[in-house]
DNA sequence: CCAAAAAAGTTTACACTGTCAACATAATGC
DNA sequence: GCATTATGTTGACAGTGTAAACTTTTTTGG
C-alpha cells in the first residue's frame, strides 16, 4: 500500500498541519489562526495536533521554520542568478529579502514575532534563521572578493547589511515606507536607494 | 471634591487602563495580555473596558501610541543633549532608538506588530508613528547642515537611517545580533559599527 | 503469527477569553 | 429637580488552548 502517498493513520497530519496553517495565515493572517481551525482544515479533530506538537506555539514555529527555508532557498537562487555579476549580489539579496516580506507578510512577522525571540539559542528554528543569514554572509563574502566591499571581519560587516535590509522590510510590511502611496515602485525605489547608500559607506573609500 | 484627583466615576478608568496594560506588557508579555486581567488590575469589572474601547485592539493600539510618544520624547531628549555637537546627533539617535527597542522589547513589538498595519493612514497611532520619525528627520537635517550628510532629499535619507536603526533594533529585541552572549556591549558595538557605515555612505564623499 | 506495546486520533471536560445585551448607578444639563 | 447621558456591573454565549480518559490503528518482539 505505498500506492497513496504514505504508510500510516492518516498519511501524515503534521505536514497537513503545517500546511493548513500556512494557508489560514495567508488568507486570514495570524490573529484568526487558532489551533481548531487548523485541525478542522486539516480534517481532524480539534485536539489531534497535540500528537505532533507540544503547543499552539510548537505550531507556529514549525510554520515559521518553513518561512526560513523558503527564504534562504529564494536568497540561494537570486545569488545563483547573479553569479555573474557579483557586483550585484548584495543589492539583489537585500532587494530579495525586502520583496519576500512583502509577499507573505504574515508569514514573515510571525517568523520574527516572538517565536524565535521565545525559542532557545538551540531551537532548530533559530537554526534555520541562522541559515538564512548565511546566504547573507554570502553575498558579502562575494562582494568583498570582487571588491566591491572592503576587507575586513565579514561576519559583521554582513550582520550590518542585513539589519539594513530587514529595517526596509518590516517598515515596508507596517506600511511606514512611501508614506501616501506604498506602492510597490515606492519602496522599490526606497529599497534600492538605500541599500546602495549602504554599499557606498562598506566600500569604504 | 477636585482633592483626590479627578471628577467622575472612577477618577479615569482609559489612562487606568493602559497604564494597566502597560504594566503586564512589561511584567509578563503580550502574549498573556489579556483584557479582563487589564480591568482586574485596573479594580473594574470585566465589562467596562468596553466604555473607553471599542475592543482589545484598540487598547494595544492606544499603549502602542503611548510608546511612540515615549520614544519621540527621548529621541528629543537625546537630541537636546548633543545639540553642541550635532555631528553626533545622527549616531546618538539611532543608538537610543535601539535603547529603547531593547528597554522596552514588548512594548517596541507592539508598537510595530501588526496594530501599525492594521491602523489606517489617517489613524492617530499612525500619526505618533510619524512623530517619532520626524524626530530622525531631523536628525538628518542637522546632519545635512553641518555637513556629516551630503545635501539632498532629506525625507528620503531620514527613511534610510530610520531603517537602519530599526532594523538593529528589531533584530536585537530577537535576539540575532551577537549571536553567542547577546550582550549589551556586543549589540552597542555592533549597531555602532552598522550606523557609522552607513554614515560614511550617507557623507557621500 | 500474534499478543503486547506504542503511536495516532477522538471525546469529554475545564478554565479562560472577547464581546454583547440588559441592567444599575452616578454625573450633568436644562 | 428631573431627564439624559456617561460610566460601571452582571450574566450570558460562542470559541479558545489544553489536559485526561478512551479508542483505534500500527508496529514490533517473542
Amino acid at each position: 500500500m505505498p500506492k497513496t502517498t504514505t504508510t500510516y493513520h492518516h498519511g501524515d497530519l503534521r505536514n497537513a498541519l503545517i500546511q493548513a496553517g500556512l494557508s489560514i495565515l495567508q488568507t486570514d493572517g495570524e490573529a484568526t489562526l487558532t489551533l481548531r481551525k487548523v485541525a478542522r482544515e486539516a480534517g481532524v479533530s480539534h485536539a489531534a495536533p497535540y500528537r505532533h506538537f507540544a503547543d499552539k506555539t510548537a505550531l507556529l514555529s514549525a510554520i515559521a521554520q518553513q518561512g526560513f527555508d523558503l527564504l534562504t532557498a529564494q536568497l540561494q537562487a537570486a545569488a545563483t542568478d547573479f553569479s555573474d555579476t557579483p557586483q550585484r549580489i548584495l543589492l539583489e539579496t537585500g532587494l530579495n529579502y525586502i520583496q519576500f516580506a512583502r509577499q507573505y507578510p504574515d508569514h514573515f512577522r510571525l517568523m520574527f514575532g516572538g517565536v524565535l525571540r521565545a525559542a532557545g539559542p538551540d531551537a532548530p528554528l533559530r537554526a534555520a534563521a541562522e541559515q538564512t543569514f548565511a546566504q547573507v554572509v554570502n553575498a558579502v563574502a562575494t562582494s568583498q572578493a570582487c571588491g566591491i566591499v572592503k576587507a575586513g571581519d565579514t561576519h559583521q560587516l554582513a550582520t550590518t547589511a542585513w539589519s539594513m535590509a530587514h529595517g526596509l522590510a518590516d517598515l515596508a510590511v507596517e506600511g511606514m515606507l512611501g508614506q501616501p502611496t506604498n506602492s510597490t515602485a515606492d519602496v522599490e525605489q526606497i529599497a534600492r536607494f538605500s541599500l546602495q547608500q549602504l554599499l557606498v559607506g562598506l566600500l569604504g573609500r
